[in-house]
DNA sequence: ATCTGAAATTGACCATCAGTCAAAAATGGA
DNA sequence: TCCATTTTTGACTGATGGTCAATTTCAGAT
């Protein structure tokens, strides 16, 4: 075999398991976990079942591999915030706030299956190599907001006596995934009266940078005029994002 | 058949029902839901499958019936830590913090169980009435939390143009949550640093209400003194909590 | 065009396990 | 002691994740 049919069929194996995954993601966002049927998904993608286990050793590595996606299209995301210019760490900072409720207003099936996998039987029944490049794709967004984070200590817009910059990251990452996962509870959504999820997880967000005395505080700038810059600017394809 | 053996019946059944949450909940623990199984759960408990049957209607339904009652051992916390009678409101939404620490270390299987239950594939296979006996217990530790923030606003301690209070309540468990959750990562937790959750997760609630300018702001009371009070005064179980 | 050995694909098959139900056992009052 | 009722049992079933020997496809050689 030579090298050029190497490459085509590397090529066509790719296309093959990114068709699986899509499949997959769907049958998985409409039925949850529990009810994602291998037999169907093969019948779906028409290969057989046989064919999917070359791709991955275990229903739970398939939704590993989902979830792997689903980061590195958020690490993608946080990287094109990272890029953005603000007059002031706290206006950098929101561009990742941005990022967030992007990621999770455009690919809500990826960010289903992102909770999913914090299992802790999921953990440990993927492959190695999935578990790892997942831990990649968190370590790619921990740093694009963690930079921002040493910026703003070095800026002297963060109190050099309040958390260290890892925890404040971690504070941030919190928030922010802890709201959308109580936004998605039909319950508390009634009791709290939420009907737009985006910008109750980005006001508590807002809340909490204030209360790390990140400054300019949000009373003190403007956060529409940042938002308008960061659609024209870095999301154009944010279109909820209403300013 | 007579009432006193009608009541003695019910007890036992009570019991039986009580022995099979314990054992599915330590094997839950160990094992994690994939690998919970039931055929393993009626040999431990020295009962049928088939009985099991008469107590819950799937095994979602059982993993349902241990989030109740762990949502009912949270929502006793909170409403104890209600009836804390601190020197302002910011002090008395510090034993909500405790109560909710307390509850993820005295009960952490608990928690995990509160985490799954929390995909969606679960709430359409459990029985209605046991997801109404949930929303039961979220409702009351709502509620609690609820009543200090409405305090707090009527004294003046909350900004009056601030958040309104249900999303003052749903931001202040969604950074506990999340937290939680969050610090229950092994790859997260070591790029934060994390050593101790349970202090990482009381400083973010800490961060979240200086942020949300509840007043006394954290830097001007003594959030220790406050937190001797709760462990002489209402959670004297709590022996994390050294103060 | 045809052959051939290697690689890829298949789907019948297996093991496991949630859930069922007819038969057996236990119960409690007469 | 007996009998009707309730409770318990565990063998059985269906569904499904995972395997692998048999088949098909493929690329290069003749």
């Amino acid at each position: 075999m030579t090298a050029p049919t190497q490459t085509r069929k590397a090529r066509e194996r790719a296309a093959r398991e990114q068709l699986i995954l899509d499949h997959a993601r769907h049958m998985l966002a409409a039925q949850g976990y529990l009810d994602l049927n291998l037999d169907e998904l093969a019948r779906r993608v028409e290969y057989s079942k046989g064919t999917l286990y070359q791709h991955f050793s275990s229903k739970e590595d398939l939704v590993m591999a989902i979830a792997v996606q689903g980061m590195e299209l958020r690490a993608g995301l946080f990287e094109r915030a990272a890029a953005f210019r603000g007059s002031s760490s706290r206006e950098r900072i929101q561009a990742f706030s941005v990022a967030a409720a992007q990621f999770s207003h455009e690919y809500p099936d990826y960010f289903e299956v992102e909770t999913l996998v914090k299992i802790a039987s999921f953990a440990g029944r993927a492959s190695e190599e999935r578990q790892n490049a997942l831990g990649l794709g968190v370590g790619r967004c921990f740093r694009a907001v963690n930079a921002v984070v040493h910026a703003a200590l070095a800026a002297g817009d963060l109190p050099a006596d309040g958390l260290p910059p890892e925890r404040i990251v971690f504070a941030i990452a919190s928030v922010s995934i802890g709201s959308e996962i109580m936004g998605r509870l039909p319950a508390l959504r009634l009791l709290a009266g939420i009907d737009e999820l985006a910008w109750t997880v980005r006001a508590n967000q807002c809340v909490l940078l204030d209360g790390l005395g990140w400054r300019p505080l949000s009373r003190d700038f403007d956060m529409a005029a940042v938002d308008r810059r960061l659609r024209a600017e870095v999301f154009p394809e944010a279109t909820w994002l209403q300013v």
